[in-house]
RNA sequence: GGUCUCGUAGUAUAACGGUUAGUACAUCGGGUUUUCAUCCCGACAACGCGGGUUCGACUCCCGCCGAGAUCACCA
């Protein structure tokens, strides 16, 4: 396969969210499929819309989800700078040569009066194309005056990869504004220029893109340039509506969804199969079986929608393989941030312990600050979540009082502390007070934690310690 | 309005002229010595509409309807 070379090329005017992270997973997984190489390149040409900061948080977030680029911002390469905004000579240089060639032009026209052909158009209700109005002899060119695209109006064919086969007539070919006024280029004109210096075989990018695409045509065919593989990413959608995605849908960013206790794997996972599959009924992928299994011609060519719930059912499931091939450890690691605060207390061990026996309960990191308090302080006890247990409501005090008294005295004789034993002396227990499972068991693991849920009793037990749980039914004996 | 794109269950998708239209999430049942979860079993649920072509159409063609994108000195 030929090597990809392949960017993401994002404008630092904020957060990178759900709606928009596709447009860097593709290329990743296409450079890294073919032995090739992303580059990450920050388009700051609009001085307007730039926001301080939003080049850290763009690179923190590919960081995270293992989206590393091999040129670029941080790293440098053969092509620096990476920043369109200190490339600014060179698209002039390029612009010049088109008109030297006749194929631009400076434009001296205000903008008022652009308006104006505008309004005329709507007025007449025919197109606008700016081409009708081009002014008879343009200018030198001089810094202050936007260059203008001296297009020839024809008909295009071309393939998209995700989209297929493509034709458009002359209507849709305009003179677009190469260089503005303040001296920076379009996002039309410097993607060109930065594409073909930097050898970019693939373009990819939203599907907004899919219908300017024949004005780059125009300008690959001005330059002489063979056209890179085009690839349209159709949108995500938004929860609801039929809208793309957008932070005004309150997408969050995806470092966010990191803070919130989702697994980068499963973020890379949930997006890349989010409006892509490659015909089987996989449901889990690592990084790896993407970059191998990935295919343009696979991307769905209609828009996706978000489901968050799938997304932390994929979490989930990446939690429980991480643990299981794995090992608690480095589960155990990826968790550091999610612990309740008085876990701090306890020594490492323990916690990985307690991971060990909740861990197929979490959807989300974060679930392990609600569900493990227990564990790390004295529960508040709460004798109503005894006596309104819908199994032991019909139990009198007195024989709650006597049931977690036989508890104590059997776990007591308990001699080697662990899941198994404890497990045998609940069993003889059980025999022994003639109760159910759902009644025994419920009074001391509600004894034991005060939780609504919690895991196995003997494993909860066991990880408990001998001293803090009969500490802790006793305590509750004495409340009765 | 012009141009372009898209249309399988609530959601994400499989099928590439012949299947009881498959799978996953969600939902609803059921099972596992408690709870919550995992896991297992089961149920519900879809080819936008109308014409063709064909022995046969979710698949090909046309029309309609619906949805989206774009028509900036934003990207």
């Amino acid at each position: 396969m030929e090597k990809a070379i392949t960017r993401f090329a994002p404008s630092p005017t904020g957060y990178i969210h759900i709606g928009n992270v596709r447009s860097a997973i593709y290329p990743y997984l296409v450079a890294h499929q073919t032995g090739g190489k992303m580059i990450l390149r920050i388009e700051d040409t609009d001085r307007e819309r730039y926001v301080e900061g939003a080049t850290e948080l763009i690179e923190d977030t590919l960081k995270w989800l293992g989206l590393d680029w091999d040129e670029g911002p941080l790293i440098g390469g053969p092509n620096e700078p990476y920043f369109q905004s200190e490339r600014k000579d060179l698209y002039l240089k390029w612009a010049k040569k088109l008109i030297d060639e006749g194929r631009a032009y400076a434009d001296p026209t205000p903008s008022e009066k652009i308006d104006e052909y505008r309004a005329e158009c709507n007025a007449k209700k025919v197109p606008f194309l700016y081409r009708n109005f081009r002014p008879e002899n343009p200018p030198e060119w001089e810094p202050g005056m936007p260059i203008r695209f001296k297009t020839i109006p024809k008909e295009y064919s071309w393939h998209d990869e995700v989209m297929g086969d493509m034709h458009t007539g002359p209507e849709v070919l305009d003179d677009i504004i190469l260089i503005k006024k303040d001296g920076y280029p379009t996002y039309n004109f410097a993607h060109i220029v930065d594409d073909a210096e930097m050898g970019v075989t693939h373009v990819m990018r939203g599907v907004e893109y899919l219908s300017s695409t024949p004005n780059y045509l125009a300008l690959y065919e001005a330059f002489g340039l063979d056209r890179p593989k085009l690839v349209s990413l159709p949108h995500i959608l938004a929860p609801t509506g039929n809208k793309k995605l957008g932070k005004r849908d309150g997408a969050k960013s995806v470092t966010e969804y990191r803070d919130d206790g989702v697994l980068a794997e499963a973020m890379l996972n949930y997006l890349a199969c989010l409006g892509w599959n490659d015909g089987t009924e996989q449901e889990i992928y690592t990084k790896d079986e993407l970059i191998e299994k990935f295919s343009l011609d696979r991307i769905q060519n209609s828009g996706a929608r978000y489901d968050e719930t799938k997304l932390l059912w994929v979490n989930g499931q990446w939690i429980r393989r991480i643990f299981d091939e794995q090992g608690a450890r480095a589960l155990y690691d990826k968790t550091v941030n999610f612990w309740p605060e008085t876990a701090a207390n306890f020594p490492e061990e323990y916690r990985v312990k307690v991971l060990s026996i909740i861990y197929d309960r979490l959807k989300t990191l974060s679930d392990l600050r609600g569900m493990t308090t227990y564990f790390f302080e004295e529960p508040k006890i709460d004798l109503d979540m005894i006596f309104e247990n819908k199994f032991l409501k019909k139990f009198s005090e007195a024989e709650i009082e006597d049931l977690l008294k036989k508890s104590i005295a059997a776990l007591t004789e308990v001699k080697d502390w662990n899941a198994e034993k404890l497990q045998e002396a609940l069993n003889n227990l059980l025999a022994e007070t003639e109760k159910k499972p759902a009644e025994l068991f419920s009074l001391i693991r509600i004894a034991l934690s005060f939780a609504p849920f919690s895991p196995a009793l003997n494993l909860t037990l066991e990880v408990l310690g001998r001293e803090a749980s009969l500490a802790r039914l006793n305590e509750v004996a004495r409340s009765i």
